[in-house]
DNA sequence: TATTGTTATACTCTATAACTATA
DNA sequence: TATAGTTATAGAGTATAACAATA
């Protein structure tokens, strides 16, 4: 519950709102059995198959062991299937066909809790107010695509 | 992680630099000792003097019990005082002297986060997002002054 | 000796429910 | 009986450290 002084500033406008899109995501994916993490890591399998549970965990900055918890559950779906890596000690992680089906799903939604956000905006306002989040973003050294964007070292 | 589908859209902007503006506020706001509930209810009280927990829950969004905790750590630092509320039964909230100091300090720390995370943006640039950003929480009924946005019934 | 995936453990945050004292 | 504050307990979610297999 971090507060702003008198008159909400930049800063703290984006936590509210982000606070709210992400538990309005959350709660629009629940009826499809998907949770935020599962939606997100079917997300990176999608676009870059063949990773390693390390490289997931690289790139979500979360820690290894997550991983593994995230991943069985996936495989216990049927939606993406362990494989043998180069290195015999390596998982390559790849989407099975109810996986790229599931990730459909997840997809949808996502195009749906755009549209319920931005409700109420007019066009340009969006096309305004998207700029300048993406410049806001690329000016944070945010990485496109994964959230938390805020990694601690 | 939740994540879009291609390129970020708005909602998942929005969600990506709010967790970043809240890890950072945290992180600025750490070493004085305090942390973002804290600073919520120290916020809080300097508005509206005389609440009783019961009310600070509900503003909040949080449990009753949450707020023991939180009051505790405050009470135990001489920032705020529990006195008798008209009903024996409550307790009535109020910031003391030391209190209003430990405000002030979180106040700055709110300015300087405030200045970092638009740290780049032309002062235009700063109006329109502002504007669009209140423009956005007043459409999704978002209450000014209290995060989380979000409240779970 | 270093690394991958795994398991075990602990820590943080929060909510729910039970308890007490008032009303 | 109903409500304010409190305490106890439990459930997420996550990280750290130890472990076995492989390199």
């Amino acid at each position: 519950m971090p507060s702003s002084s008198r008159r909400p500033g930049i800063a703290f406008l984006l936590a509210q709102l982000g606070a709210d899109a992400t538990g309005r995501f959350a709660d629009a994916l629940a009826p499809a059995g998907i949770t935020p993490p599962v939606a997100g890591v079917l997300r990176l399998l999608r676009v870059e198959a063949g990773m390693s549970q390390q490289d997931l965990a690289r790139r979500l900055g979360v820690a290894p062991s997550r991983v593994v918890a995230v991943v069985d559950e996936l495989e216990e779906r049927g939606w993406v299937a362990r494989t043998r890596g180069s290195d015999r000690r390596t998982n390559a992680l790849a989407l099975t066909p109810a996986g790229e089906e599931a990730f459909g799903r997840v997809a949808a939604v996502a195009a749906g809790h755009e549209r319920a956000v931005t409700e109420g905006l007019a066009a340009a306002e969006r096309e305004q107010l998207l700029a300048l989040l993406e410049r806001l973003a690329a000016l944070r050294g945010l990485v496109p695509g994964v959230h938390p964007g805020y990694r601690r070292p």
